[in-house]
DNA sequence: TATGCTGTTATATATAACTATAACACTAGC
DNA sequence: GCTAGTGTTATAGTTATATATAACAGCATA
């Protein structure tokens, strides 16, 4: 048990654990295309490199690809690499926001309000400030 | 093959096929005393009760209530039951509204972003209405 | 004591997710 | 042809999740 060790990847603090990896990379390929940083026709990174970079097993991110082709979303070459499709974005805008809207949505809502949460600490926690409680509780004291 | 299936519940329209069971028990645990319906001192339902009501094994709920024991929410006493601890709520209030603000609403809010959804959508999914896009909400511009 | 609730532990098994390693298949450029 | 870059498949092993079945341990009460 302990010769040829299973040691996990230092260097997932890139990935979400409450998240398989292979969907958090059609995720991240998803969130690609719809900010327009990947247009149609454009080829997707490699697999190797993919998983070279962050440390990933390349079957990982060769399930993550599948499921865009499976979506019909990208278009696979053997030999020559993974490619956009057209209509790709479009597609997404109307495919993802439904599924946001109807699957996620109603859940974050509740939780919104069942922690009390108003619009003015859920901007300022988007805008990129972290708020402590403002009472007590700040040990973090970086001078 | 098929002699002793291995069958998944046919009742799982219940759980989230996104997240473990047992997580989806201790989030439903933490919901229900956040919304007041668990007070302090109350006994939790019973893992056999639980277990057979949502047609699920009995060691999955364990594991979703010996979560929270962990976080000191709830107490176990052997041959009792489970019981909710005193402060149980308050620590909730602090330590999940923290845990959203900071691990999941900036993905949430850069998914929102990205799809381009309004408040007005927002707020319409949440109340109930799982309306497809509809024709006239085609102009909307961002204020 | 006996019964019937509680939580808890023990075995064994099934499936999904992830990994390591290696090989295969195709394309482009030298 | 050779090589280096693509996607793809094959084998095998680890961990996490969930299951079925059974037994153990404690509490309350008739």
């Amino acid at each position: 048990m302990s010769g040829k060790g299973y040691v996990k990847n230092p260097m997932d603090r890139e990935w979400n654990d409450s998240q398989p990896i292979y969907r958090q990379v059609r995720d991240r390929v998803v969130a690609m295309i719809l900010d327009g940083v990947l247009k149609e026709g454009d080829p997707l990174p490699s697999v190797r490199n993919v998983a070279a970079e962050y440390r990933v097993n390349p079957l990982t991110v060769l399930k993550g690809y599948q499921e865009l082709v499976d979506e019909q979303l990208v278009e696979s070459r053997r030999g020559r690499g993974m490619f956009i499709n057209a209509g790709a974005r479009n597609l997404l805008l109307r495919g993802e926001r439904q599924k946001f809207l109807v699957e996620q949505w109603p859940t974050i809502h509740a939780t919104i309000q069942r922690l009390g949460l108003t619009p003015e600490e859920l901007l300022e926690a988007a805008a990129g400030k972290t708020r402590p409680p403002s009472d007590a509780a700040e040990e973090k004291k970086k001078s």
